[in-house]
This record gives C-alpha cells, sequence and structure tokens, in this order.
DNA sequence: CTGAAAGCGCTTACAG
DNA sequence: CTGAAAGCGCTTACAG
C-alpha cells in the first residue's frame, strides 16, 4: 500500500509552497501557464489524486448531490436516476443514492445522512407515507437547496418537475371512450401519493366529460405494483366482474393485470391501457395502449433546476419556486422503430 | 439560513471541551453515561448535525461505498443496486453511485473519482469494453477494497460475486434438449464480456454433451438489449430461417426475440429460453422458461464480502481472494405464486 | 473520567 | 506572480 501523496509533496519536489501548487492544479489565474504545466506534469508523475473530502471541508462545497428515491428496481425510477447521474457526472457532480423503501422514516433517515455529508444539493421522490414534514424544514433552514421530482410535496417552497398525470391519465380515458367503451374500469394507486390521486382525477375528468357515471365499484385502489394489479384482477374477475376496458395507474400494475387476464384466457378482449415507460411497452405490447413518462427529461431537467439554485444566485423565496411540468405521449401503435 | 451548529457550539453551552462532546456522541466508554445524556440531549435541542466530512478527514473513514456499474436502467442492476443501497444503509455506509454506460474510460474517470473521494471500498461490475488494467492497478496500491459483481476481471487478485452463467446456461439448453428440439439457435451477447463468453460455452456444453453440432449459423453474436434480440431475429426470419427453439443470452434479448416472432405471428411456435430476472417473467410469460438471477443476494454478499475486508483483517493477498458463486434458478413453471 | 495538543489535506483571504 | 497564516470541524493519541 503506497503511501498517497499530498499537494505538500509535490511542492516540496518543485520547491514551491503547497498553496501554489493548489492553485495550478485548478488553473488559478494566479500562476503561470509555464508552472501550471510543471505542476501538472508532476502531480500526474508523482500519482497525485487529490483528496476531495479535504477539498470539501475547506471549500465548504462537496460537488456531491444526494438523491433519494422510493425504490430503484422499477423501471420508472431507475431511468430516471440514470439520467439524473449520467448528467450530474457530466456537470462535475457525484450522486449519493438513497432509498427509502416508501417509508417516511427512511426517507427521513437518510436525508438527515446526506445533510451531515454536506451533499451541495438534495433530489428527492418522496415515499408513499405521510411525510414527515420537519425533515424538510430543517433542510430549508440549512438553506440546502432541493428539487422535487415526479413526487412533491406542495407548498414547501422547493422547486420540482413533475409530469401533468391528471391530464395524462384523462387523455388515456378519453381516447378509451372514443374507441366506444363506456364502462371502464381503473386499477389505481393509493391516495397518499399525489401520482394515485392526480391519475384517479384524471380518470373522472374523462367519464365526467363524457357525461359517464363514476362508479366506485370499477375502480380498485391499493398499489403500483404487479401484485397488486394481479390482485385487483383476479379478484373482481372472481368477484363476477366482466371488464371491457381497463386504465391501470402504472405499467407494473399493468403487466399484473395483463398476467390476470391472461391467466383465463381474457387478455386479448380486454382493452388495456396503463403507464409504461421503457422498452417492454414497445416489444411487448402488454398494454393495448400506453403512457410514456418522459424519464430521462425528468432526470435531466431535476439535475438542471437543482444546478441553477446550487451554482446560481441562491434559492428561491418560497412561493418563487420553478415548477417543471412535463408532457406525457400516448402511444397506441406498437410498431418498432426503424431500426 | 441558519448557521449550522458544531461540537464546539454544543462543548461551550455546556462547559466542556470539544473532544468529550465528540466522545460522548460516540458513546465513548471514556464519558460518563450522566455526560452522555446530558450531551446528547443537548446535541438534539441545538439540532447539531455532525459534519461527516470532517469526520472522514481526521478519521480517514468516510463510511461510504463507491458503486460503479455500466447501466442503471436495467432489471438485473437496479435490483442488484437496491440491494447493495439496502445493505448498506443497514450497516451504516452510504452509497456513491456511478454509471458507466458501458464505457472503460469512463468506469476509469469513476473509479478516479471515487478514490479522490476516499471511499472505503469499491463495488464495480465492468463494462463491457475491454478494460483499462492500470486503474486497477491503483486501487490495489492504494490499497482500497474492491469487490467485482457480476462482471469481474479475473487475476487482479479482488474478490468477487458471480454467478455461474456457463453451468446455468448448460442446465436450459439440455431441458430445450430434452423437450425434443436437436436445432437451438442462440441469440448471444458479446465475447468481450465475460457473461457473453461464459452462456455462449454453457450453450455449446449442452449441444455437444447430446452429441448435437455446433453450427454458427445458428448463433448470432452481438449485445444484450431489447434492440438486439430484436433486430437478430428479426434478420433471421428475413433470411428464411425458421426456428423451432431459441436461447436468448439475456432477458431483454429475449424480449426483443419474442417482439420479432409476435410480429410474424411466430411466438406461440418457437420455445424461447432467456435469463429473466423481475416481475416481468412471472406475470407475462414472453419466454417459455427462464433463468433466474439471484440479484438480491449478489448485491447482498457483495456489500458483505466487502465489508469484511474494510472492516476485517485487510484485504487477502492476491491468489487467496474471496470468489462467491451463486446458483441460477431454471424457472419452467410461469404460475403466479399465491399470495 | 476529562482535557490540551496536534493533525487530517486542503482552500480562502490577505500580503507582498 | 508567489507565499505565510489561518481555518474548515472533526478525531487520535497522549496526559493527567
Amino acid at each position: 500500500m503506497v503511501k498517497k501523496v499530498r499537494l505538500v509533496d509535490i511542492a516540496d519536489r518543485l520547491g514551491l509552497t503547497k498553496v501554489s501548487v493548489s492553485k495550478a492544479l485548478r488553473d488559478h489565474s494566479d500562476i503561470s501557464e509555464d508552472t501550471r504545466a510543471l505542476v501538472k506534469k508532476t502531480a500526474a508523475e508523482m500519482g497525485y489524486t487529490p483528496n476531495l473530502v479535504a477539498r470539501s471541508l475547506s471549500s465548504n462545497r462537496s460537488h456531491t448531490l444526494g438523491v433519494v428515491v422510493p425504490k430503484i428496481a422499477h423501471t420508472f425510477f431507475s431511468s430516471v436516476i440514470e439520467a439524473v447521474q449520467e448528467e450530474a457526472t457530466r456537470r462535475g457532480y457525484g450522486i449519493l443514492l438513497a432509498v427509502s423503501s416508501e417509508s417516511a422514516a427512511l426517507e427521513r433517515t437518510h436525508i438527515e445522512r446526506l445533510l451531515s455529508m454536506r451533499v451541495d444539493g438534495l433530489l428527492v421522490s418522496v415515499s408513499r407515507e405521510a411525510p414527515d414534514l420537519g425533515i424538510y424544514e430543517r433542510v430549508r433552514q440549512q438553506g440546502v437547496p432541493l428539487v422535487f421530482f415526479d413526487r412533491q410535496i406542495d407548498g414547501l417552497g422547493f422547486g420540482s418537475v413533475t409530469v401533468d398525470d391528471r391530464a395524462a391519465a384523462r387523455r388515456a380515458v378519453e381516447h378509451t371512450i372514443g374507441l366506444g367503451y363506456d364502462d371502464i374500469y381503473h386499477i389505481a394507486g393509493t391516495g397518499e401519493v399525489g401520482i394515485g390521486r392526480e391519475r384517479r382525477a384524471g380518470y373522472e375528468d374523462a367519464l365526467r366529460a363524457h357525461g359517464l357515471p363514476v362508479r366506485e365499484d370499477r375502480i380498485v385502489s391499493g398499489g403500483f405494483d404487479e401484485w397488486f394489479g394481479y390482485r385487483a384482477m383476479r379478484d373482481l374477475l372472481a368477484a363476477g366482474a366482466e371488464p371491457k376496458a381497463v386504465f391501470a395507474v402504472s405499467q407494473p400494475v399493468g403487466i399484473g393485470v395483463h398476467g390476470a387476464l391472461a391467466e383465463v384466457g381474457l387478455a386479448d378482449d380486454v382493452y388495456l391501457v396503463s403507464f409504461g415507460d421503457d422498452a417492454i411497452s414497445v416489444f411487448a405490447p402488454l398494454s393495448d395502449a400506453y403512457l410514456r413518462q418522459p424519464t430521462r427529461e425528468m432526470g435531466l431537467r431535476a439535475v438542471e433546476l437543482l444546478l441553477r439554485e446550487i451554482e446560481g444566485e441562491g434559492r428561491p423565496k418560497r412561493g418563487e419556486e420553478a415548477h417543471v411540468v412535463l408532457d406525457v405521449d400516448f402511444v397506441t401503435d406498437h410498431t418498432v422503430p426503424t431500426l
């Protein structure tokens, strides 16, 4: 195990002071071109790796972003995280990733730790549980920039990047109505999470706009994953339901619904629409139509918004926060794009 | 923006010294129970958040693990990462996540940065490109523990957690042969990546073991994603091939193959086996059988192995490194487990 | 059980 | 263009 080389080691070798070396390495204008080049060459030769921990401590900037999500193993979040990571790298930042597993308590613990690690900013998608507002109050007090993505908490004064779930859901359901279906089931998420509420509202908007009744017995709430979708549809069928059209709150739910329908040979008889965002939707038409969420753009914009606060003129004041709302594509055509 | 409270602020308030406060907060036996309780209570009241950056610098331990993967938005990796993150959290570590996008150069850059950030250890799954061995030499020199997972580089003296891809592939293909298929196509990955090579070897093992010829025109190499699987199968069909059974190197490739077959109404006529690891495989039987990779266990074991080196007696010497090989389940039954 | 000293490896702000 | 001083907020090792 080789001893790590420090600024002072380079300085000693060159007969300079560590400050000059530090400046040369960072291309500070104080140092002459020649000296900079010499210092850099020597640093490389000696295998110098700057100690970013020390740099963070003295500069009070970590060039690290904290990211908190409810889940990773989910096509939506993994795609957003990938985009966040790529954009952060491009801008010279690292990512500290934490998963709340839909627990508000864990979300709080993670944010506390990230604050302790002195991240320059926070990107969070809140858990399904009722949020612990105290921790967000603390984030504000400490003056750490934060941007919510996908799932946000209103009125806290933080920026956000979301999707217009309500409009998207409405559009999907109206399309289904346009196809002649007047009795559409909704396998819904949960009311606690904004997206569950919004998508259900969009579903109801569409029905009302077309003079159709909103029937509670056509709506099954409870979750966002495959298991929930499967169980919900299986139970409906067991109870004698004969759905002709279904709007699923998420792609996993849609997949579960499809699974339950396929089991009894009904997959082709039911018009299924769901949210969806990855290659599965393109190559395996489990749904007849789907809403394509702009995951990469969401990640990219979230980083952009956050860095603007970090590197810019500071966080916007309460009431002036930036909210970006992205569009959702509605896809009814499953043809694989030309390669 | 409230000024952050430091150790010394608590000490001043209590008439103690910052060292005592530091120790009390860390439950050091030097400090009496009463004092510890008082210090903790005061710290909480004052809203103290330890500065982990400062702690890292002085203790030379960051309690942070660097994780480098080729991709996140992929069910396999997102599932492993989730397990890594959870286990790391449980053990008191944070995760710095970086994505190489299958580029050896980016992989190197990321590892350099993580080294600079003084992570306590590294977890890496190498990119598809020929690796830059220099960076691994440097990791060794700096004495930073590293564990490879899924995709490793042999002979470098680092531990690894992998899956016996060759045996798994052989098993899947032998099962297919047992069903009566004697002409099985293999939509393969690439030779550069170990798993591509291993799975292909397993495919060939199975054929040879049953006296079947290995025909180059039955093997299409090139990638691991949906697009590749789709294109490969589409081209085969266009060239007049009439496959009866296909072994796909990965779940995404299997999905692409299924998509191409479905387009021409052949999905039900071809026996398709592929790797697969998530809910999609359970609810949407795109393959007739699949190999279930132990993603969560892989993440868990990798963290375990790494922490043993970090917290234990130091890194094993070259030649004594720990290699964990996990089993792969072969699943031919698509019944959804009882809920 | 408590404390004073030294130091981790940098950067910032100020002199020259 | 170069340098000396001070400090970031903690921990370690050594005294008492």
